[in-house]
DNA sequence: TAGTGGTCTAGACCACAAA
DNA sequence: TTGTGGTCTAGACCACTAT
Protein backbone atom coordinates (compact mmCIF):
# COMPACT_ATOMS: atom_id res chain seq x y z
CA UNK A 1 0.00 0.00 0.00
CA UNK A 2 2.68 2.72 1.08
CA UNK A 3 5.75 3.43 -0.67
CA UNK A 4 4.64 2.31 -4.12
CA UNK A 5 5.30 5.82 -6.04
CA UNK A 6 7.62 8.76 -5.75
CA UNK A 7 7.51 11.12 -2.97
CA UNK A 8 6.06 14.89 -4.42
CA UNK A 9 8.70 17.05 -4.19
CA UNK A 10 7.13 18.99 -1.82
CA UNK A 11 7.31 16.54 0.61
CA UNK A 12 10.72 16.47 0.90
CA UNK A 13 11.06 20.25 0.66
CA UNK A 14 8.72 20.06 3.90
CA UNK A 15 10.54 16.76 5.61
CA UNK A 16 13.97 19.25 5.12
CA UNK A 17 12.07 22.46 6.64
CA UNK A 18 10.87 20.31 9.57
CA UNK A 19 14.05 19.45 10.69
CA UNK A 20 15.08 22.94 10.06
CA UNK A 21 12.50 24.36 12.39
CA UNK A 22 13.33 21.84 15.32
CA UNK A 23 16.54 23.14 14.54
CA UNK A 24 15.95 26.84 14.99
CA UNK A 25 14.25 27.94 17.97
CA UNK A 26 10.47 29.50 18.30
CA UNK A 27 9.52 32.88 16.34
CA UNK A 28 13.16 32.16 14.42
CA UNK A 29 12.91 33.62 10.51
CA UNK A 30 12.55 30.88 7.97
CA UNK A 31 14.44 31.23 4.31
CA UNK A 32 11.84 33.42 2.16
CA UNK A 33 10.08 31.12 -0.69
CA UNK A 34 12.55 32.31 -3.14
CA UNK A 35 15.31 31.30 -1.63
CA UNK A 36 14.20 27.93 -0.83
CA UNK A 37 13.29 28.07 -4.16
CA UNK A 38 16.39 28.40 -5.57
CA UNK A 39 18.12 26.36 -2.38
CA UNK A 40 16.16 23.41 -3.85
CA UNK A 41 15.60 24.40 -7.36
CA UNK A 42 11.97 24.35 -7.59
CA UNK A 43 8.98 26.55 -8.48
CA UNK A 44 8.20 28.93 -5.56
CA UNK A 45 4.89 27.59 -6.08
CA UNK A 46 6.15 23.90 -5.15
CA UNK A 47 8.13 25.62 -2.00
CA UNK A 48 4.30 27.11 -1.14
CA UNK A 49 2.81 23.61 -1.14
CA UNK A 50 5.49 22.65 1.33
CA UNK A 51 5.16 25.91 3.78
CA UNK A 52 1.11 25.50 3.35
CA UNK A 53 1.29 21.67 4.91
CA UNK A 54 3.42 23.38 7.69
CA UNK A 55 0.88 25.79 8.26
CA UNK A 56 -1.92 23.65 8.36
CA UNK A 57 0.13 21.88 11.35
CA UNK A 58 0.50 24.78 12.84
CA UNK A 59 4.46 24.78 12.75
CA UNK A 60 4.86 27.90 11.27
CA UNK A 61 3.41 31.52 10.84
CA UNK A 62 3.45 33.33 7.56
CA UNK A 63 3.11 36.96 7.36
CA UNK A 64 2.90 38.88 4.03
CA UNK A 65 5.90 41.21 4.20
CA UNK A 66 7.27 39.67 7.08
CA UNK A 67 7.59 36.62 6.02
CA UNK A 68 7.54 32.85 7.77
CA UNK A 69 8.25 31.77 11.08
CA UNK A 70 8.58 29.33 13.65
CA UNK A 71 5.80 28.78 15.59
CA UNK A 72 5.91 28.56 19.50
CA UNK A 73 4.50 25.15 20.91
CA UNK A 74 0.66 24.83 21.12
CA UNK A 75 -1.47 24.94 24.14
CA UNK A 76 -3.69 23.04 26.04
CA UNK A 77 -7.16 23.59 26.28
CA UNK A 78 -8.31 20.91 29.02
CA UNK A 79 -12.09 20.55 28.02
CA UNK A 80 -12.87 17.32 30.57
CA UNK A 81 -13.24 17.30 33.66
CA UNK A 82 -15.47 19.95 32.79
CA UNK A 83 -13.60 23.64 33.55
CA UNK A 84 -13.93 27.15 31.67
CA UNK A 85 -11.28 28.57 30.12
CA UNK A 86 -9.95 30.78 32.87
CA UNK A 87 -10.20 28.12 35.44
CA UNK A 88 -8.13 25.78 32.84
CA UNK A 89 -5.05 28.12 32.01
CA UNK A 90 -4.98 29.46 35.19
CA UNK A 91 -4.43 25.81 36.72
CA UNK A 92 -1.52 25.33 33.94
CA UNK A 93 0.03 28.15 35.52
CA UNK A 94 -0.36 30.07 31.78
CA UNK A 95 -0.79 33.37 31.48
CA UNK A 96 -3.56 35.05 28.83
CA UNK A 97 -5.34 38.03 27.95
CA UNK A 98 -9.03 38.51 27.31
CA UNK A 99 -10.07 41.24 24.75
CA UNK A 100 -13.44 42.00 24.49
CA UNK A 101 -14.41 42.99 20.74
CA UNK A 102 -18.04 43.94 21.02
CA UNK A 103 -20.74 43.82 22.92
CA UNK A 104 -24.59 44.04 22.20
CA UNK A 105 -27.27 43.90 24.80
CA UNK A 106 -30.10 43.61 22.78
CA UNK A 107 -30.18 41.85 19.59
CA UNK A 108 -32.36 39.63 17.78
CA UNK A 109 -31.37 36.05 18.41
CA UNK A 110 -29.94 33.96 15.80
CA UNK A 111 -31.83 30.80 15.49
CA UNK A 112 -29.54 28.39 16.42
CA UNK A 113 -28.56 30.14 19.23
CA UNK A 114 -32.81 30.91 19.89
CA UNK A 115 -32.92 27.10 20.39
CA UNK A 116 -30.00 26.76 22.08
CA UNK A 117 -31.81 28.87 25.16
CA UNK A 118 -35.32 27.49 24.83
CA UNK A 119 -36.24 30.89 23.58
CA UNK A 120 -39.63 31.44 21.86
CA UNK A 121 -38.93 32.96 18.24
CA UNK A 122 -38.83 36.35 17.60
CA UNK A 123 -36.52 36.37 21.26
CA UNK A 124 -33.71 38.99 21.95
CA UNK A 125 -30.60 38.36 23.22
CA UNK A 126 -27.37 39.84 24.21
CA UNK A 127 -24.45 38.99 22.30
CA UNK A 128 -20.99 39.45 23.55
CA UNK A 129 -17.83 38.75 21.39
CA UNK A 130 -14.38 37.98 22.78
CA UNK A 131 -10.59 37.02 22.30
CA UNK A 132 -8.50 35.30 24.47
CA UNK A 133 -4.21 35.56 23.77
CA UNK A 134 -1.38 33.59 25.06
CA UNK A 135 1.58 35.25 24.92
CA UNK A 136 0.51 37.97 22.66
CA UNK A 137 -1.19 35.29 20.34
CA UNK A 138 -4.44 35.25 19.79
CA UNK A 139 -5.66 31.14 20.43
CA UNK A 140 -9.40 31.65 20.32
CA UNK A 141 -12.83 33.40 19.80
CA UNK A 142 -15.72 33.46 21.64
CA UNK A 143 -19.01 34.54 20.59
CA UNK A 144 -21.79 34.39 23.22
CA UNK A 145 -24.93 34.55 23.62
CA UNK A 146 -27.86 35.43 26.87
CA UNK A 147 -31.54 35.32 27.08
CA UNK A 148 -32.31 39.47 27.84
CA UNK A 149 -33.42 39.16 31.26
CA UNK A 150 -29.27 37.93 31.72
CA UNK A 151 -27.90 40.48 28.74
CA UNK A 152 -29.57 43.31 30.58
CA UNK A 153 -27.93 43.10 33.84
CA UNK A 154 -24.32 42.06 32.65
CA UNK A 155 -21.68 44.42 32.80
CA UNK A 156 -18.63 42.95 29.49
CA UNK A 157 -16.20 45.01 31.75
CA UNK A 158 -16.39 42.32 34.20
CA UNK A 159 -15.35 39.67 31.96
CA UNK A 160 -12.20 41.31 31.05
CA UNK A 161 -10.70 40.66 34.33
CA UNK A 162 -12.52 37.60 36.04
CA UNK A 163 -14.24 33.97 34.63
CA UNK A 164 -16.81 34.97 32.49
CA UNK A 165 -18.49 31.71 33.91
CA UNK A 166 -18.67 32.97 37.43
CA UNK A 167 -19.53 36.35 36.45
CA UNK A 168 -22.95 34.83 34.81
CA UNK A 169 -23.52 32.38 38.09
CA UNK A 170 -22.99 35.50 39.89
CA UNK A 171 -25.87 37.35 38.00
CA UNK A 172 -28.00 34.20 38.09
CA UNK A 173 -27.74 33.41 41.34
CA UNK A 174 -27.00 29.84 40.60
CA UNK A 175 -24.29 27.43 39.55
CA UNK A 176 -23.62 26.59 35.95
CA UNK A 177 -24.17 22.32 36.45
CA UNK A 178 -23.71 20.94 32.84
CA UNK A 179 -22.64 21.76 29.47
CA UNK A 180 -22.94 20.10 26.48
CA UNK A 181 -21.07 21.00 22.60
CA UNK A 182 -20.85 20.22 19.06
CA UNK A 183 -17.15 20.20 17.66
CA UNK A 184 -16.47 20.77 14.13
CA UNK A 185 -13.32 21.37 12.24
CA UNK A 186 -14.07 23.98 9.77
CA UNK A 187 -12.57 26.67 7.90
CA UNK A 188 -13.35 30.17 9.69
CA UNK A 189 -16.19 32.45 8.59
CA UNK A 190 -15.50 35.70 7.21
CA UNK A 191 -15.97 37.38 10.58
CA UNK A 192 -14.32 34.64 12.71
CA UNK A 193 -11.41 34.99 10.26
CA UNK A 194 -10.75 38.15 11.03
CA UNK A 195 -10.55 38.23 14.70
CA UNK A 196 -8.52 35.51 15.03
CA UNK A 197 -6.51 36.86 12.27
CA UNK A 198 -5.89 33.98 9.97
CA UNK A 199 -6.87 33.85 6.11
CA UNK A 200 -10.09 32.68 4.88
CA UNK A 201 -8.72 29.16 4.72
CA UNK A 202 -7.40 28.71 7.80
CA UNK A 203 -9.31 25.64 10.17
CA UNK A 204 -10.62 26.27 13.30
CA UNK A 205 -12.26 23.96 15.89
CA UNK A 206 -15.63 25.42 16.73
CA UNK A 207 -17.41 24.39 19.35
CA UNK A 208 -20.94 25.22 19.64
CA UNK A 209 -22.30 25.14 23.63
CA UNK A 210 -25.10 25.38 25.83
CA UNK A 211 -24.52 25.95 29.16
CA UNK A 212 -27.24 25.04 32.33
CA UNK A 213 -28.13 25.50 35.47
CA UNK A 214 -29.49 22.49 37.92
CA UNK A 215 -33.20 21.89 36.42
CA UNK A 216 -31.84 22.09 33.01
CA UNK A 217 -32.12 25.98 32.27
CA UNK A 218 -30.03 27.71 29.62
CA UNK A 219 -28.32 30.27 30.29
CA UNK A 220 -25.84 30.61 28.07
CA UNK A 221 -24.89 29.73 24.52
CA UNK A 222 -22.73 30.60 21.98
CA UNK A 223 -19.50 29.10 19.85
CA UNK A 224 -16.24 29.66 20.24
CA UNK A 225 -13.37 29.08 17.87
CA UNK A 226 -10.11 27.56 18.67
CA UNK A 227 -6.49 28.07 16.49
CA UNK A 228 -6.06 24.41 15.64
CA UNK A 229 -2.41 25.74 14.58
CA UNK A 230 -2.09 27.31 18.01
CA UNK A 231 -4.15 25.06 20.38
CA UNK A 232 -4.03 21.08 21.02
CA UNK A 233 -6.88 19.60 24.06
CA UNK A 234 -7.51 16.77 26.51
CA UNK A 235 -9.78 15.11 27.93
CA UNK A 236 -10.21 12.74 31.14
CA UNK A 237 -13.33 10.86 31.45
CA UNK A 238 -13.97 8.35 33.80
CA UNK A 239 -16.96 6.01 33.57
CA UNK A 240 -17.38 6.05 37.67
CA UNK A 241 -18.79 9.33 38.71
CA UNK A 242 -18.25 9.60 41.95
CA UNK A 243 -14.67 10.55 42.68
CA UNK A 244 -12.92 12.52 40.71
CA UNK A 245 -10.07 9.90 38.90
CA UNK A 246 -7.91 13.03 38.27
CA UNK A 247 -7.01 13.64 41.99
CA UNK A 248 -5.61 10.19 42.08
CA UNK A 249 -3.36 9.69 39.68
CA UNK A 250 0.03 11.26 40.12
CA UNK A 251 0.62 11.74 36.74
CA UNK A 252 2.89 8.59 35.74
CA UNK A 253 3.32 6.73 38.44
CA UNK A 254 3.55 2.74 38.13
CA UNK A 255 1.81 0.47 40.37
CA UNK A 256 0.19 2.82 43.29
CA UNK A 257 -2.86 1.40 44.35
CA UNK A 258 -5.36 4.57 45.01
CA UNK A 259 -7.89 2.50 46.67
CA UNK A 260 -10.38 5.36 45.75
CA UNK A 261 -11.62 3.82 42.69
CA UNK A 262 -12.66 0.18 43.36
CA UNK A 263 -16.20 2.32 42.71
CA UNK A 264 -18.93 0.31 40.92
CA UNK A 265 -19.30 1.37 37.33
CA UNK A 266 -22.92 0.61 35.78
CA UNK A 267 -22.37 -0.79 32.46
CA UNK B 1 -9.39 45.00 9.89
CA UNK B 2 -13.01 43.23 7.76
CA UNK B 3 -14.24 44.34 4.60
CA UNK B 4 -11.21 46.88 3.64
CA UNK B 5 -9.55 44.54 0.77
CA UNK B 6 -11.26 43.69 -2.30
CA UNK B 7 -12.30 39.35 -1.80
CA UNK B 8 -10.01 37.31 -3.79
CA UNK B 9 -11.16 35.59 -6.43
CA UNK B 10 -11.00 31.96 -5.00
CA UNK B 11 -13.57 32.84 -2.68
CA UNK B 12 -16.12 34.08 -5.04
CA UNK B 13 -15.81 30.60 -6.85
CA UNK B 14 -15.73 28.91 -3.67
CA UNK B 15 -19.43 30.83 -2.74
CA UNK B 16 -20.78 30.08 -5.52
CA UNK B 17 -19.90 26.34 -5.64
CA UNK B 18 -21.28 25.96 -2.17
CA UNK B 19 -24.28 26.81 -3.70
CA UNK B 20 -24.02 24.52 -5.95
CA UNK B 21 -23.15 22.07 -3.56
CA UNK B 22 -26.17 22.84 -1.63
CA UNK B 23 -28.64 22.42 -4.97
CA UNK B 24 -27.31 19.19 -6.02
CA UNK B 25 -27.63 16.19 -3.54
CA UNK B 26 -24.59 14.15 -2.15
CA UNK B 27 -22.33 12.21 -4.15
CA UNK B 28 -23.17 14.42 -7.53
CA UNK B 29 -20.40 15.80 -9.82
CA UNK B 30 -19.33 18.52 -9.91
CA UNK B 31 -17.91 20.49 -13.18
CA UNK B 32 -14.18 19.78 -13.82
CA UNK B 33 -11.65 22.11 -12.87
CA UNK B 34 -11.38 22.83 -16.47
CA UNK B 35 -15.22 24.10 -16.93
CA UNK B 36 -15.21 25.61 -13.97
CA UNK B 37 -11.82 27.76 -15.33
CA UNK B 38 -14.34 28.51 -18.61
CA UNK B 39 -16.73 29.71 -17.16
CA UNK B 40 -15.41 31.75 -14.60
CA UNK B 41 -13.36 32.64 -16.68
CA UNK B 42 -10.06 32.27 -14.37
CA UNK B 43 -7.18 29.73 -13.99
CA UNK B 44 -7.51 26.60 -13.22
CA UNK B 45 -5.00 27.71 -9.69
CA UNK B 46 -7.83 29.92 -8.84
CA UNK B 47 -10.28 27.13 -8.68
CA UNK B 48 -8.39 24.81 -7.31
CA UNK B 49 -7.78 27.70 -4.48
CA UNK B 50 -11.95 27.37 -4.65
CA UNK B 51 -11.86 23.36 -4.17
CA UNK B 52 -9.38 23.29 -1.67
CA UNK B 53 -11.39 25.26 0.34
CA UNK B 54 -14.48 22.83 0.02
CA UNK B 55 -12.24 19.84 0.35
CA UNK B 56 -11.27 21.07 3.96
CA UNK B 57 -14.42 21.67 4.98
CA UNK B 58 -15.95 18.52 3.89
CA UNK B 59 -18.03 19.51 1.47
CA UNK B 60 -16.75 18.01 -1.36
CA UNK B 61 -13.87 15.08 -2.28
CA UNK B 62 -11.71 15.08 -5.44
CA UNK B 63 -10.67 12.20 -6.84
CA UNK B 64 -7.90 11.63 -9.63
CA UNK B 65 -9.54 10.28 -12.41
CA UNK B 66 -12.92 10.78 -11.21
CA UNK B 67 -14.12 14.05 -10.48
CA UNK B 68 -15.42 16.32 -7.58
CA UNK B 69 -18.16 14.92 -6.00
CA UNK B 70 -20.35 16.40 -2.94
CA UNK B 71 -20.03 14.64 0.27
CA UNK B 72 -23.05 13.25 2.60
CA UNK B 73 -23.22 14.59 5.70
CA UNK B 74 -20.83 14.49 8.34
CA UNK B 75 -21.24 11.25 11.09
CA UNK B 76 -21.50 12.34 14.87
CA UNK B 77 -19.01 11.01 17.19
CA UNK B 78 -20.16 11.45 20.71
CA UNK B 79 -16.93 11.39 23.01
CA UNK B 80 -18.81 12.19 26.44
CA UNK B 81 -20.44 10.80 28.10
CA UNK B 82 -17.70 8.58 27.26
CA UNK B 83 -18.97 5.83 24.80
CA UNK B 84 -17.16 3.31 22.49
CA UNK B 85 -17.26 4.15 18.91
CA UNK B 86 -19.10 0.78 18.43
CA UNK B 87 -21.58 1.73 21.54
CA UNK B 88 -22.01 5.40 20.48
CA UNK B 89 -22.97 4.62 16.61
CA UNK B 90 -24.85 2.03 17.82
CA UNK B 91 -27.37 4.29 19.71
CA UNK B 92 -27.76 6.37 16.84
CA UNK B 93 -28.63 3.48 14.70
CA UNK B 94 -25.48 4.26 11.96
CA UNK B 95 -24.16 1.02 10.59
CA UNK B 96 -20.85 0.90 10.12
CA UNK B 97 -17.83 -1.36 9.42
CA UNK B 98 -14.60 -2.52 11.24
CA UNK B 99 -11.84 -3.93 8.90
CA UNK B 100 -9.07 -5.12 10.98
CA UNK B 101 -5.64 -3.59 8.97
CA UNK B 102 -3.17 -5.76 11.09
CA UNK B 103 -2.52 -7.61 13.65
CA UNK B 104 1.39 -7.66 15.18
CA UNK B 105 1.80 -9.46 18.34
CA UNK B 106 4.56 -9.38 18.98
CA UNK B 107 6.83 -5.68 18.81
CA UNK B 108 9.22 -3.04 20.97
CA UNK B 109 6.87 -0.77 22.48
CA UNK B 110 6.59 2.97 21.17
CA UNK B 111 8.28 5.12 23.73
CA UNK B 112 5.07 7.08 23.73
CA UNK B 113 2.92 3.93 23.92
CA UNK B 114 5.19 2.74 26.52
CA UNK B 115 4.49 5.61 28.92
CA UNK B 116 1.29 5.59 28.22
CA UNK B 117 0.68 2.04 29.80
CA UNK B 118 3.09 2.07 31.87
CA UNK B 119 5.83 -0.23 30.95
CA UNK B 120 9.84 -0.63 31.47
CA UNK B 121 12.03 0.27 29.07
CA UNK B 122 12.42 -2.28 26.48
CA UNK B 123 9.03 -3.60 27.09
CA UNK B 124 7.10 -5.29 24.17
CA UNK B 125 3.49 -5.00 23.03
CA UNK B 126 1.00 -6.40 20.68
CA UNK B 127 -0.45 -3.15 18.07
CA UNK B 128 -3.78 -3.73 16.00
CA UNK B 129 -4.49 -1.73 13.02
CA UNK B 130 -8.18 -0.60 11.79
CA UNK B 131 -10.16 1.31 10.03
CA UNK B 132 -14.06 1.83 10.41
CA UNK B 133 -16.24 2.66 7.30
CA UNK B 134 -19.71 4.32 7.76
CA UNK B 135 -21.78 3.70 3.96
CA UNK B 136 -18.78 2.58 2.84
CA UNK B 137 -16.55 5.36 3.65
CA UNK B 138 -13.16 5.58 5.65
CA UNK B 139 -14.13 7.45 8.78
CA UNK B 140 -11.17 6.82 11.36
CA UNK B 141 -8.26 4.54 11.64
CA UNK B 142 -7.03 3.13 15.20
CA UNK B 143 -3.82 1.74 15.98
CA UNK B 144 -4.20 0.59 19.26
CA UNK B 145 -1.66 -0.93 21.82
CA UNK B 146 -1.89 -3.67 24.51
CA UNK B 147 0.41 -4.98 27.17
CA UNK B 148 2.68 -8.03 26.23
CA UNK B 149 -0.03 -10.48 28.20
CA UNK B 150 -3.01 -9.10 27.26
CA UNK B 151 -1.65 -9.33 23.59
CA UNK B 152 -0.55 -12.45 23.54
CA UNK B 153 -4.11 -13.65 24.23
CA UNK B 154 -5.94 -11.59 22.45
CA UNK B 155 -8.06 -12.80 18.91
CA UNK B 156 -8.05 -9.60 16.50
CA UNK B 157 -10.83 -11.91 14.36
CA UNK B 158 -12.56 -11.11 17.28
CA UNK B 159 -12.59 -7.12 17.06
CA UNK B 160 -14.15 -7.34 13.77
CA UNK B 161 -17.78 -7.65 15.08
CA UNK B 162 -17.36 -6.94 17.90
CA UNK B 163 -16.86 -3.88 20.35
CA UNK B 164 -13.53 -3.75 21.02
CA UNK B 165 -13.39 -2.75 24.70
CA UNK B 166 -15.27 -5.05 25.70
CA UNK B 167 -13.19 -7.75 24.28
CA UNK B 168 -10.61 -6.39 26.24
CA UNK B 169 -12.80 -6.30 29.53
CA UNK B 170 -13.51 -9.94 28.96
CA UNK B 171 -9.80 -10.90 28.22
CA UNK B 172 -8.65 -8.85 31.87
CA UNK B 173 -11.69 -9.14 33.76
CA UNK B 174 -11.98 -5.76 34.69
CA UNK B 175 -14.20 -2.86 33.11
CA UNK B 176 -12.33 -0.23 31.92
CA UNK B 177 -13.20 2.64 33.85
CA UNK B 178 -11.72 6.00 32.62
CA UNK B 179 -9.92 7.42 29.78
CA UNK B 180 -8.26 10.32 28.57
CA UNK B 181 -6.74 11.66 25.82
CA UNK B 182 -4.69 14.11 23.99
CA UNK B 183 -6.76 15.38 20.61
CA UNK B 184 -4.80 17.19 18.51
CA UNK B 185 -5.56 18.45 14.40
CA UNK B 186 -2.49 17.91 12.39
CA UNK B 187 -1.81 16.66 8.98
CA UNK B 188 -1.81 12.67 8.60
CA UNK B 189 1.23 10.85 9.00
CA UNK B 190 2.09 9.25 5.77
CA UNK B 191 0.91 5.53 7.09
CA UNK B 192 -2.30 6.99 8.37
CA UNK B 193 -3.08 8.83 5.62
CA UNK B 194 -2.39 5.63 3.77
CA UNK B 195 -5.07 3.81 5.79
CA UNK B 196 -7.61 7.28 5.54
CA UNK B 197 -7.42 7.41 2.33
CA UNK B 198 -6.25 10.73 2.15
CA UNK B 199 -3.85 13.03 0.76
CA UNK B 200 -0.90 13.96 2.74
CA UNK B 201 -1.71 17.52 3.41
CA UNK B 202 -5.30 16.45 4.72
CA UNK B 203 -5.92 17.69 8.33
CA UNK B 204 -7.12 14.66 11.05
CA UNK B 205 -8.17 14.92 14.53
CA UNK B 206 -5.50 12.43 16.08
CA UNK B 207 -6.75 11.29 19.27
CA UNK B 208 -4.22 9.55 21.73
CA UNK B 209 -5.47 7.54 24.48
CA UNK B 210 -5.25 5.26 27.74
CA UNK B 211 -7.43 3.04 29.27
CA UNK B 212 -7.55 2.17 32.39
CA UNK B 213 -9.44 -0.05 34.68
CA UNK B 214 -9.81 0.36 38.25
CA UNK B 215 -7.12 0.80 40.24
CA UNK B 216 -5.70 3.16 37.51
CA UNK B 217 -3.72 -0.30 35.49
CA UNK B 218 -3.67 1.20 31.88
CA UNK B 219 -4.78 -1.86 29.77
CA UNK B 220 -4.88 0.13 26.38
CA UNK B 221 -3.22 3.20 24.65
CA UNK B 222 -3.15 4.25 21.28
CA UNK B 223 -4.32 6.83 18.66
CA UNK B 224 -7.27 7.27 16.84
CA UNK B 225 -7.15 9.07 13.78
CA UNK B 226 -10.74 11.12 12.63
CA UNK B 227 -11.50 12.27 9.00
CA UNK B 228 -12.35 15.85 10.30
CA UNK B 229 -13.93 15.98 6.70
CA UNK B 230 -16.25 12.98 7.44
CA UNK B 231 -16.83 13.39 10.72
CA UNK B 232 -17.63 15.98 13.84
CA UNK B 233 -18.29 15.65 17.51
CA UNK B 234 -20.43 15.70 20.44
CA UNK B 235 -19.90 15.96 24.02
CA UNK B 236 -22.28 16.59 26.88
CA UNK B 237 -20.72 16.85 30.55
CA UNK B 238 -21.89 17.68 33.95
CA UNK B 239 -20.76 19.08 37.02
CA UNK B 240 -23.06 17.11 39.29
CA UNK B 241 -24.75 14.16 37.80
CA UNK B 242 -27.01 13.73 40.74
CA UNK B 243 -29.73 15.15 42.77
CA UNK B 244 -27.92 17.98 44.92
CA UNK B 245 -27.71 20.84 43.13
CA UNK B 246 -24.96 22.31 44.70
CA UNK B 247 -22.16 19.58 44.52
CA UNK B 248 -19.21 19.96 43.73
CA UNK B 249 -16.87 21.86 41.41
CA UNK B 250 -13.76 20.19 39.99
CA UNK B 251 -12.15 18.36 43.09
CA UNK B 252 -10.90 21.36 45.50
CA UNK B 253 -8.97 23.51 43.24
CA UNK B 254 -13.01 25.68 43.53
CA UNK B 255 -11.14 28.87 44.59
CA UNK B 256 -9.07 30.45 41.81
CA UNK B 257 -7.22 33.70 42.58
CA UNK B 258 -7.97 36.05 39.76
CA UNK B 259 -4.70 37.45 40.41
CA UNK B 260 -2.44 34.26 39.43
CA UNK B 261 -3.78 35.26 35.74
CA UNK B 262 -1.08 38.39 35.00
CA UNK B 263 2.00 37.10 36.36
CA UNK B 264 3.92 34.13 36.55
CA UNK B 265 4.53 31.07 33.23
CA UNK B 266 6.07 33.30 30.85
CA UNK B 267 7.71 30.98 28.56
C1' DT C 1 11.52 52.11 -0.16
C1' DA C 2 12.65 47.28 -0.11
C1' DG C 3 11.20 42.81 0.53
C1' DT C 4 7.79 39.58 1.97
C1' DG C 5 3.92 36.40 1.23
C1' DG C 6 -0.99 36.32 -1.29
C1' DT C 7 -2.96 35.84 -5.50
C1' DC C 8 -3.11 34.74 -10.31
C1' DT C 9 -1.88 33.37 -15.20
C1' DA C 10 -1.08 29.98 -19.05
C1' DG C 11 0.84 26.59 -19.88
C1' DA C 12 2.86 21.24 -19.00
C1' DC C 13 3.36 16.28 -17.68
C1' DC C 14 1.86 12.48 -14.86
C1' DA C 15 -0.91 8.91 -12.08
C1' DC C 16 -5.06 7.12 -11.66
C1' DA C 17 -10.26 5.88 -12.39
C1' DA C 18 -13.63 4.70 -15.41
C1' DA C 19 -15.60 3.42 -19.74
C1' DT D 1 -8.40 5.08 -24.21
C1' DT D 2 -10.22 9.17 -22.25
C1' DG D 3 -10.49 12.47 -18.88
C1' DT D 4 -9.78 13.59 -14.20
C1' DG D 5 -7.26 15.75 -10.42
C1' DG D 6 -2.09 16.01 -8.52
C1' DT D 7 2.02 18.15 -9.29
C1' DC D 8 5.06 21.51 -11.25
C1' DT D 9 7.10 25.48 -14.01
C1' DA D 10 8.31 30.47 -14.89
C1' DG D 11 6.73 34.10 -14.78
C1' DA D 12 3.54 38.52 -12.92
C1' DC D 13 1.20 42.03 -9.98
C1' DC D 14 -0.44 43.38 -5.51
C1' DA D 15 -1.01 44.16 -0.31
C1' DC D 16 1.28 44.36 3.51
C1' DT D 17 5.36 44.84 6.99
C1' DA D 18 9.40 46.72 8.26
C1' DT D 19 12.94 50.14 7.71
Amino acid sequence: MAGGTRSPLYLDVAAWLEGEIGRLGPNSLLPTEEQLAERFRVSRITVRGALDLLERGGLVSRLRGRGTTVNPPKITRRFAPLTSFEQDLASQGVAFVTRILSYEPVMPAPTAMRLCLGLPADSQVGCLSLVRLVDGRIVCHDRRYYPAWIAARLDPKRVEHRDASEVIEDLVGSPIVESDWDSEITPAPRDVAAALDVGPRTLVLANTYTWRIAGGTPIEAGTISYRVDRCKFHFAIGFNRRASPLAARPARAKRTRPSALGGAAGK
